[in-house]
DNA sequence: GACAACATACCAACCAGTTGGTATGTAAAT
DNA sequence: ATTTACATACCAACTGGTTGGTATGTTGTC
């Protein structure tokens, strides 16, 4: 008759035993892009994860310390979405990059947290106040230009491009332009500017490239 | 012989009556840009400031109805700051554009939180949370892109550009860039990648009114 | 002397982190 | 093939400090 034993053999729907690590960084991932690093509590993200303190701080040291593994998630989690694209697949090198640009163009669709950048929200929180979060930010969009660097080294090399102009630093440029294109939607928390951002990106490659592509 | 009486009419260089006010959102963007809008607290503001958390609450009803005030006075703050520029008085609207962009870059120099976005930075942790901040965010936004729009309707007239540009979706581009210049700035905490993008920002508006300006 | 502009003292709620414990797996010893 | 010993994974309750906000007192001004 005890009124919380409503059924014999009802454990609350625990998650699955060795499965909270990876849950509590996905549930940082969410929380963080919805409400900002300070804004969200470890027992929020707790929550969101479906386990409890004594697990949060089993696995990590500290709020700093999930966020830093999760900076490092986050990397590992975009690699494959990028990496598995079909527009990798293409011959020209400028086709890639220019499918990858109307590839994020495609990202930019429903709620604003489902497309903005986790990196990138938190490290406007941490760059002054927590330099190991910073670097682990830094880390991760390095990792990203890093990875759209040789498809623009090599459209480079075929197409030429002005003096100056150097693979690394068009693809920071690339990097800052999405970064702007998630805040320009997070104040009208609409993805419409942002689509538009993107495109005039996607003008500026095409003409520094000559605008006309090999196929 | 009581030790914290060190001079007898020392008032502790208390701010001048009736500057509370102003005193409070200056500190907000000083505060806000280098730590973020959630872990800005109210007595780190008043701190600031120089003042209490009484005059904190008689001149502002929240933490909120500060940050929206903060938010008209970023706009009020960066208006005679562009208006004032030399640039303005040019001839020719792309000039005046191109003189714009010139000015933004000059002024991605010095500590990091002396260059970057107030709006910019809260409505990242606002804009899922708080509809009021967000909509304030998106005032000072709106009214940058609408302040730039003029100069380059002109000179879209003058020049012509591609088709479906249009003169405040560029404005906003030029907004979205900066912003994304703010974040990537921010990851390493120098304003490097920051001028190299702004600059890639140059060359497109160059090159999108036929790279040739009046003069 | 009345009202605005502050200052001081205080509070209830909240938050990161701790404590002490339990459940589950695993490997060596018998 | 058990038992013992230990390690990992997790849980519920608690705590000390912090935070946004309030209640009340004081000072300058018209």
């Amino acid at each position: 008759m005890t009124p919380n034993q409503t059924a014999p053999d009802t454990p609350p729907t625990r998650a699955p035993r060795g499965s909270a690590r990876a849950r509590l960084i996905a549930a940082a991932h969410a929380t963080v892009r919805k409400q900002g690093y300070s804004a969200t509590t470890v027992d929020q993200i707790c929550a969101a994860a479906g386990v409890t303190k004594g697990a949060f701080f089993h696995h990590f040291a500290s709020k700093e310390g999930l966020a830093i593994a999760a900076a490092e998630g986050w990397t590992d989690r975009a690699r494959p979405m990028f990496e598995l694209a079909p527009h990798v697949h293409l011959d020209d090198p400028l086709d890639r990059l220019l499918g990858h640009i109307d590839f994020r163009l495609s990202m930019l669709d429903g709620p604003t947290e489902d497309y903005t950048c986790f990196v990138g929200t938190m490290v406007q929180e941490a760059y002054a106040t927590n330099d190991r979060i910073r670097a682990a930010c830094e880390a991760s969009i390095n990792a990203y230009c890093q990875a759209l660097a040789p498809d623009i080294q090599a459209a480079m090399d075929i197409y030429g491009v002005p003096e100056d102009v150097t693979a690394i630093g068009l693809a920071q440029h690339v990097q800052s332009v999405l970064q702007g294109a998630f805040v320009l939607a997070k104040t009208t928390n609409d993805p419409a500017i942002a689509r538009g951002t993107v495109t005039h990106l996607k003008r500026y490659v095409r003409m520094l490239f000559g605008s006309g592509s090999a196929s």
